[in-house]
DNA sequence: CTAGTATCGCTACGTGAATATCGATACGAA
DNA sequence: TTCGTATCGATATTCACGTAGCGATACTAG
């Protein structure tokens, strides 16, 4: 019986190794980026787990999983070299090929993304803006164009545009994913604070800054309010 | 100093579980008062865990756990009142009281964040925007004024400002996160990507797009790869 | 050349969150 | 009134992530 349980949960764990990554490792991985591309304009050419854990707050093991899922092979007392982790990582994100998005919503949001040119580093170039709002359509903003939502989906299947970013109010964002499906966009990247209907093939990243937020107010007024027994607080 | 720094990981890592609620609970109940919010406008007054499900993408049980952290209790058959559970979410997420904040870093996102007036919808008020750049200082963005960064942690120990938004350049985060602590903010929104070091006591929360980016891309260019060899990758 | 030590890689364990199952309760229909 | 059903609440199981411990390896000092 437990033979059986121990090898699913292996057979679970190698699937999940083999095909993906922890979310959390992950998320890691942009931090180890930008921390040894900072190694690396200083001349450092080699570096260990254990000093990435000290200067960015994470115990060693921690930082040698992550490390390890990027397929990348350290040496014993010398650690990593540092040129071939950043590389290591930059294939394994897939930041070599740059993913052209398009964008839906000019608004504040809209606005501030459009403008950040850093995304270009991190292969991500957002070539046209869409808006409903005829007072915003024909504008430029930073440099791109922003055009009428109804051409959405005919210009992306022709571009073959594979990634969308929806920064409209929560309202129009159901409506606005749905063109994007039907242009052909393969992957969502949601800034709007709702859960969007798609096809199950379609990848959805939501970054709801409202979620965010509930976690910031949430713990920030439970240090003000009065001292809570921690289980004993029912009955 | 390093038991320092050991605290503050063990802080953020148990935050959510000594807390009571789970992270990923706490970031959906925003969706659930958003989805309450237009059913009450819609004059709907009592709503089931099952519908909240389909309609939000969610299975009931996992609705009615977290809807069981905001203490409100639900009647069999009838299901939960909405107005109640409305209130109750808004009382446990801490919205009914305004936290006021300092923004740091009037670059675009900054500028959209200050621009966000639905913000005040869920009980956070940014009052004034700092800023290191000669150029900026003085500058009236969305009604905010653009300060000198060195008045931000005297201002805010006067104006007793308990959160502080950090929208600046990675390079900058941990310089003004320590001015911010300096200052006896409690609680840092920060958007820069790198793991801030702070006191055990601030409460952290990072916005971090890299991190989201890297998820996308990663899962977008995994759909393209060839079939993944384990360990055949490399070298 | 040998011993010591820092670091990597692997396996096993513990904890917390998601999910499934079971009993309890209230409303509606016969 | 009584039975059926929809829904809530509580408990148990499953799964994923983080953590710890062990052995292996490579550099360095004497």
């Amino acid at each position: 019986m437990n033979i059986d349980t121990k090898l699913s949960i292996h057979a679970a764990l190698e699937a999940g190794s083999r095909a993906g990554i922890p979310q959390p490792s992950l998320n890691r991985l942009p931090q180890y980026h930008h921390y040894l591309a900072e190694l690396n304009s200083k001349g450092i050419s080699r570096v260990s787990c254990s000093l990435i854990g000290t200067d960015l707050n994470l115990v060693p093991v921690q930082v040698r999983k992550d490390l390890q899922y990027t397929g990348i092979v350290g040496k014993p007392k010398t650690g990593y070299s540092v040129p071939e982790l950043i590389q290591a990582i930059e294939s394994f994100l897939g930041w070599n090929n740059v993913n052209e998005a398009f964008l839906v919503g000019a608004g504040n949001l809209g606005t501030a993304l459009l403008g950040h040119e850093r995304f270009s580093n991190f292969g991500l170039s957002i070539v046209a803006a869409f808006d409903a709002d005829p007072e915003k359509i024909g504008q430029w903003i930073h440099g791109k164009a922003v055009l009428p939502l109804e051409k959405l989906a005919d210009l992306a299947q022709r571009m073959s545009i594979h990634l969308g970013i929806i920064t409209a109010p929560a309202e129009f964002a159901q409506a606005i994913a749905d063109e994007m499906v039907r242009g052909g966009i393969q992957a969502l990247w949601n800034f709007a604070p709702v859960r969007l209907k798609v096809p199950a093939h379609i990848i959805v990243h939501n970054e709801d800054l409202y979620s965010s937020l509930a976690s910031l107010s949430w713990k920030l007024a439970r240090r003000y309010r009065v001292p809570i027994q921690q289980d004993g607080g029912f009955h």
